[in-house]
DNA sequence: TTGTTCCATAAGCACTCACTTATGGAGAGG
DNA sequence: CCTCTCCATAAGTGAGTGCTTATGGAACAA
């Protein structure tokens, strides 16, 4: 939800997205990402490094500590929660999945379409 | 590829976020979405159509006109080419599906080539 | 025709945010 | 100790963008 919100967030820059290609092909040292991103065109340390911590806080990299190096790799929890996001957009049963017994229910009953009505017509609805 | 990045650069704005969680209801016209989107705070019928532009022009929502209205939908497009940048992340195999037999030949060699014994054994590389 | 509804576009503005340079802390080694 | 490498943070700046109000076109009704 509001995990989701924030990896959106952040997947909504470019280079943040060529941040996580690169470490797609496995954990980095920041280092090395900032040497990846400059074959694509110029970019400073400190840029890099803010990118990652928008990153981190959205839960799309994890780091470790290593020695005097940060490796940084993929991280599934941000991941997740974009994956199940869109899930959730297209399949309309997600949000049912609950009460699947009277979701099945109002389905193979439901054919007979009715259109919202007017005046203070506010249906009953489960 | 490029309409991974249209539609994640769209979808990088909560406003947008919230016009696709309201589509993913059903269809509706511009109008229905304004009215929507005024039950979480006030915007203006400008700012909702310029953002239905933005998701329209990521293939994230489709329109269809019907008399004086815009019918407004989920689109497929720009929803699978986000599940597809996310799944090509994550999935280390994906970017060599091409050459899939020179792949099978690989780890079939693998297998032979290293045909370790015993309990101790305990080396796995990937 | 006129009037009304629905919606997109134009123009302008304020604010966010991605970038830069400068700086300093932490670890490894001489 | 000192020095070098690696990296994060501070501070400031410019461009992008999401918002507003104003406007006009298109379809339908009277």
């Amino acid at each position: 939800m509001t995990a989701a919100a924030a990896a959106l967030d952040a997947l909504g820059d470019p280079t943040r997205r060529r941040v996580l290609e690169v470490l797609s092909g496995g954990e980095r040292p920041a280092g090395a990402v900032v040497d990846a991103l400059r074959e694509h065109g110029p970019i400073s340390q400190p840029a890099v490094s803010q990118h990652l911590r928008v990153l981190l806080d959205a839960g799309l990299v994890t780091v470790r500590a290593e020695g005097t190096r940060r490796v940084y790799a993929l991280g599934a929890e941000g991941l997740v929660a974009v994956r199940e996001w869109l899930v959730r957009l297209t399949d309309p049963l997600a949000p049912f999945a609950q009460p699947l017994d009277a979701l099945a229910t109002e389905v193979a009953r439901g054919r007979r379409a009715r259109r919202p009505e007017g005046p203070g017509g506010q249906a009953r609805r489960a």
